[in-house]
DNA sequence: GCATTAATAGAGTAGGCACTACAACAATAA
DNA sequence: TTATTGTTGTAGTGCCTACTCTATTAATGC
């Protein structure tokens, strides 16, 4: 008998992952080639596929573990504040500004989501819980005087999603910086809900 | 002997363009095939590459247009008056907000200008000729006092892009309304630049 | 009408793709 | 050691890709 060793097995599997994510990061979904994972990865093919089923099922497993990181993040946020609630929100919709795979893995997920009908639906899904956690807390900020511009929350909620997102396209600009550019995401929101002074 | 016919000849172009606009924004640079856009064109294989030599041809060839529009009318715009000026540029730059394949070729074009060194040093010049425009528009606003905020101009620019950018990419999304959510953009950016009510 | 040649379709081609079959290996349990 | 079984690499396999070749059609000038 032979029993397996699951701390190999998970470690390799995320070695894989890991190149996985940079070839998609850089090619796209339809452009990166299991040939080249498996180059980056330093394995050959047959591993690959004693890994992973097929191409699709890796790029859901490096892209859901991410928007899960998110969507769990935000359910456990303490909303009693609304200002520290947003700030919280915020840190973790910018957590990963300064990673350089980023806005390639988020160009990626945009093209296959726009094609493939099942992970499109679990995109919206995820996209559809971050969204409604964030109009709470602005509703929230509106209803204690917080947050004093008249702002609709589910599309305030909308927007802030997709300044976020925006900011992923913009940082492999050479003058991006993520602390710099991260604060002025900040300050864009800020104004934008008309966020009372002091409360930063 | 006979003689070519340009305008048929520029007719036919463009309908083989716009077909593969739509197969190019549905299934990204590497997920589009010729055969695809062969069928959509409702053409063979053999007119198609008779009108374009290649592939990446055509693809620059829809997405320079659409990039020359904007730079072009950017250096048009009459500045002496800075708000006027900002909503004329954010006119243009938001222009095609109701267009359904805009979010598709938006992403497309993110993921070929990675790979594809030529092509990226175009969009990039073509975006910095874009926000070198804003940011004149944002000093000369601040400089006359019509916008309050203090921000920096260069990165104001920066995000004013980026935050059309991402309107292009929630416009696939059920609830986005062109007029409404345009209107919601210019807001954001009001507050994030301190523009003096009145003045809209 | 006739010659010329642009325009077009469609079969064909070489290469690259995701994925598989399989043999060899290595780690464990007895 | 030996049997067992997870793990690995190599050499495919058939399909799909961008692109080409060639025969045919049809529009023009005389």
């Amino acid at each position: 008998m032979r029993t397996v060793n699951p701390e190999k097995h998970a470690a390799r599997r995320a070695a894989i992952l890991g190149a996985a994510a940079e070839v998609f990061a850089e090619r796209g979904y339809d452009g990166a080639t299991t040939a080249a994972v498996c180059t980056r990865a330093g394995v050959g093919s047959g591993t690959l596929f004693h890994y992973f089923p097929d191409k699709r099922t890796m790029f859901l497993a490096i892209v859901t573990d991410d928007l899960d990181t998110v969507t769990t993040g935000l359910e456990r946020i303490d909303r009693t504040d609304p200002a520290r609630a947003l700030d919280g929100a915020l840190d973790l919709l910018t957590a990963d500004l300064g990673d350089p795979i980023a806005p390639g893995l988020a160009a990626a997920m945009i093209q296959l989501a726009q094609r493939d009908a099942e992970f499109g639906a679990t995109v919206v899904a995820k996209d559809e819980s971050t969204r409604a956690t964030l109009a709470e807390i602005v509703a929230a900020g509106r209803e204690s005087g917080v947050f004093e511009s008249a702002v609709d929350p589910r599309r305030a909620a909308r927007w802030i999603v997709a300044l976020t997102d925006a900011g992923y396209l913009i940082s492999d600009d050479e003058e991006f910086d993520p602390a710099e550019d991260g604060a002025e995401l900040r300050r864009i929101v800020a104004a934008y809900l008309g966020r009372r002074a002091g409360t930063d």
